[in-house]
DNA sequence: TATCCTTACGGAATTCGTAAGCATG
DNA sequence: CATGCTTACGAATTCCGTAAGGATA
């Protein structure tokens, strides 16, 4: 039994139980893979794949209970480098952040920023995706921390937690007949072309039940992963923007632009963080969860993290 | 980074950080052992123990850190050899049970058989100790289960659940004039010498307390580990014992004997199964367990190892 | 001086790659 | 017949033991 059999295994069950897939993404050769796993197999006593001829079919009744032992495994091994990285080089080391774009433009630029001048040797690596794609970040390892609103309470291997709560704003030319009104309902934003983000994106499933429960079908004029885009657009007179109001609280300002919030039609949106069930947080990641939210303090994180339920209210 | 590595630290800091025994534990070189451990410390760049010299003085800081994902690491690899036991040899394997003499000799016999009925190719070891040892047993992975009245609930690496509740009895010889008393007094005992268990053992401390409370000082003329040797002295006239009722419901009865239930006095205790954090339990160990007590679950197992509290009132 | 950790070194076992074999779809 | 797992084999590496070195108490 060793480490390298482990990391084999769970590698194969990511690629779909295709090893020489695996054996590309862990650089080795296929045959090297291919024999580890035998071999754990024959020194468990248990066949963990289920093979059709010479195929990798899918995984056995025992192999899922040996996943989940493996899975631990590797989760510590993972921490052991963390616990190494924190001590030997004090207070640097590498954060990865997996987000989507509203959260890495718009609200981690501040955060981000005081982490670094308080740790200036940690560099911070930003992965960009859909809510769902963060969320499988977090599970591979690729990032140690997420933010999204979508998507991340789904998953029960991740740890989620409030982070900050906002609401939807509209957003339109200066001089719109929208822009006059102070609370648009429904109907009226309604009798324009909306731009917006994309149905798994940042708070949108809000928006559409808002208007199925007003039995409204708003034209969508364009549908954008970010609230830049849906902004461009929005200057060009395509439709009326819904954004999130961070988007909007922008230094400068853009005076061109009016916007009025949406909170009374569309209710509020809880931004969530999310770690990988029992990792280990390094000093600077609970001093970044801090900075993105004063109420994620060290010991509530601690306690978070060690407890068994997959969502904490504050 | 390798499994040796680990069991090579866990086991020195078991072995109060002396290498030549933790080599002669393992059975393997001394050296090899240094190299291991040092081996370990470049790759995670951080030290896990304070050297004087070429001495090993204590744990570091990061070393505790360390210490707690390998020992995690270490019970998953345990794990995974209980899964391939299981699911190879059908209903077959060891069950390590560490427990006392009381246990093993009053109590154990029923549901051990039961089990060896239900599961004849289970393989069942007896460790015997001190309640202490027990929970020893459990912690370095010697047993799997263990059971005893005292000691368990102290240790937060062990999950402890009750199993059964028992009262002390008095044993005299038959025509003993305590024989005569249906509830006999604290005094009326304390007027004869008594026989009884060691300190540590089998809910002795209780019985310290009555008397104590009562500031009555009995003359003990004798100490045992366990029930048997307890009436055998009792059958030669030394004195009166106290032993657990489980230790008089004996078959065939033991007419030579007489005793009486002494909860008045002394309260009640309860005996508690353990395991240990995190261990896997096979089908054939929830088994036992519900042999052990039929409050005992596979399900109430489950939701307690899955949970973070040491002790599950029923 | 006795204990006990680290370094040095060499033979044995393991590892890991390439090449070939063979089953599936 | 293209994909993909397993077997075969050999070179390179790692492993692990004994022996020697050096530090502490």
């Amino acid at each position: 039994m060793n480490l390298h059999q482990f990391r084999f295994v769970q590698e194969a069950v990511r690629r779909q139980l295709n090893l020489t897939e695996t054996a590309k993404a862990l650089h080795t050769s296929q045959p090297g893979i291919s024999k580890a796993i035998l071999e754990l197999e024959g020194e468990l006593g248990v066949d963990i794949f289920v093979r059709h001829g010479k195929r990798l079919k899918r995984v056995t009744e025992p192999g899922l209970q040996v996943l989940k032992s493996v899975e631990v495994i590797m989760r510590e091994v993972a921490n052991l480098k963390r616990i190494g990285e924190e001590f030997s080089k004090q207070d640097a080391g590498t954060l990865s952040i997996a987000t989507t774009h509203t959260q890495a433009r718009y609200f981690l630029p501040g955060p981000v920023a005081q982490l670094r001048k308080r740790y200036p040797k940690v560099q911070v690596v930003l992965h960009q995706g859909m809510p769902e794609q963060v969320a499988r970040m977090l599970l591979d390892d690729v990032a140690e921390i997420g933010l999204a609103t979508e998507a991340l309470a789904a998953h029960d291997e991740l740890i989620t937690l409030p982070c900050y709560e906002w609401q939807h704003v509209m957003v339109v030319p200066a001089g719109h007949p929208l822009a006059a009104l102070e609370r648009p309902t429904l109907e009226q934003l309604a009798a324009f072309p909306l731009v917006m983000y994309q149905p798994t994106v940042t708070g949108r499933t809000r928006i559409d039940q808002a208007f199925e429960r007003a039995h409204l079908r708003p034209l969508v004029a364009l549908e954008a992963i970010d609230s830049d885009v849906i902004k461009t657009y929005v200057r060009l007179g395509l439709g009326v923007g819904i954004v999130a109001e961070g988007s909007m609280r922008t230094e400068p300002a853009e005076p061109d632009l009016a916007w009025r919030p949406l909170g009374h039609l569309f209710g509020s949106n809880v931004t969530r963080v999310a770690f990988k069930r029992g990792a280990y947080l390094r000093q600077f990641v609970l001093a970044f969860a801090e900075l993105l939210s004063p109420r994620l303090t060290p010991a509530l994180l601690e306690r978070a993290m060690a407890g068994q339920g997959s969502d904490y209210e504050l």
